[in-house]
DNA sequence: GCAAATTAATGATTTATTCAAG
DNA sequence: CTTGAATAAATCATTAATTTGC
């Protein structure tokens, strides 16, 4: 989709000049009388209207609520993914990041539809509910012994091997601050089907920035 | 500092390749019993190892915890920078979809570095900080009427102003489900410094689904 | 006046909660 | 009811601003 660049700049909203001084109402006083950063600082080249409301003009788009997503809405995993991601999670994985994100996504694509974001919703999801699994267990029952004796055996084994391979994972350690790569995507959804020859989808995403601050 | 796509992804972790089926130990025996939903079940491709301690091999690296981000680690916004997000954010902006943080983020690249994810988290936290303020104003205080007088002058003048432009935006309603659009991206926190002839940087996120599942 | 130490803001992550598809 | 998707809350971590001691 050719979409970008769209209205690019109706200008009419708060062109009140370039040199601006641009409202910021004080926000902090102190503020280090910024450099002279921007070469040309004509700051109003963006549509609002449109950012804040694409809909106000002739409404074209149908999409009510639910959009217009042809073949699913939602990421249904097969059986070969899940297990993958288990044995990955159960392998001490927990928040991987981009570069991990998308292999993984890639290979989980061999079994299936998969975008880099199910892979991370999964992560987080199996997470929490492994945890609050394990939150209402420890509350609910302190009955049947064997509780830490019969069904943690997988568990420790598991646990066992890993712990070769990675140190306790974190598991209760809230907050490791562990990896600086952003895990997400832009992606807009539409990219879904299938997508024939989609591959030149450069989007330009920063055009290029014309200065180095 | 040319660092740039430095580790592209140090191939070798896991070329295995599509068709795959061998090499990489199975590593856990309790896959699932997968049903045959996949044209191959060999599920075991992935180099678990190499995901969960990409460090466990020879430890040819140095960032011991910071990485060689040479610039600078955060985005640090400038004045012209702020002034438009906090437009547009009075404007009733709140969640910005995919397409308008693009959009936002090219616009506000003119007066300084920024990345998607900046204007992302900027809202974020911007809109958690109001609400706190807000909420901590609430309660403390009922005193100084006039408090909605005098300092406001501007914010009033800009939210009436605004007002015709959105409807009341949101400011409190918790959960809105509004887009789908996923307002995140992978690219990998390197491409940081000013990158010169970084234009073909295409990535190819996912290199494309082999199948339509 | 300057630079180290301290504090205040705020950018960036992770976790908790909630919504909604199947 | 299960679980994928999305948002909000909590909080970590880094930078800028201020203070302090010289």
């Amino acid at each position: 989709m050719g979409n970008m660049k769209v209205h690019q700049l109706s200008r009419g909203f708060w062109e009140h000049e370039p040199s601006l001084s641009l409202g910021c109402k004080r926000l902090r006083p102190l503020a280090p009388n910024l450099q002279p950063s921007s070469p040309d600082n004509t700051v109003s080249s963006l549509d609002l209207k449109s950012f804040i409301r694409p809909e106000s003009g002739p409404r074209n788009r149908d999409s009510p609520q639910v959009e217009t997503h042809p073949g699913g809405t939602r990421w249904n995993p097969t059986q070969e993914q899940i297990g993958i991601l288990e044995m990955l999670y159960r392998g001490g994985m927990r928040t991987p990041n981009a570069q991990q994100i998308e292999q993984i996504a890639a290979q989980l694509a061999k079994y299936g539809k998969i975008e880099g974001k199910n892979v991370f919703y999964w992560f987080q999801n199996h997470k929490a509910r492994e945890r609050q699994k394990m939150k209402r267990s420890s509350l609910g029952l302190s009955r049947c012994a064997t509780t830490r004796n019969s069904a943690p055996i997988i568990s420790t084994i598991t646990l066992d091997t890993r712990v070769e391979i990675m140190e306790r994972s974190d598991e209760d350690s809230p907050y490791k601050r562990k990896c600086k790569n952003w895990p997400f995507e832009y992606l807009e959804e539409e990219s879904r089907s299938p997508c024939k020859e989609e591959e030149n989808r450069t989007l330009e995403l920063f055009p290029l920035h014309p200065e180095g601050r």
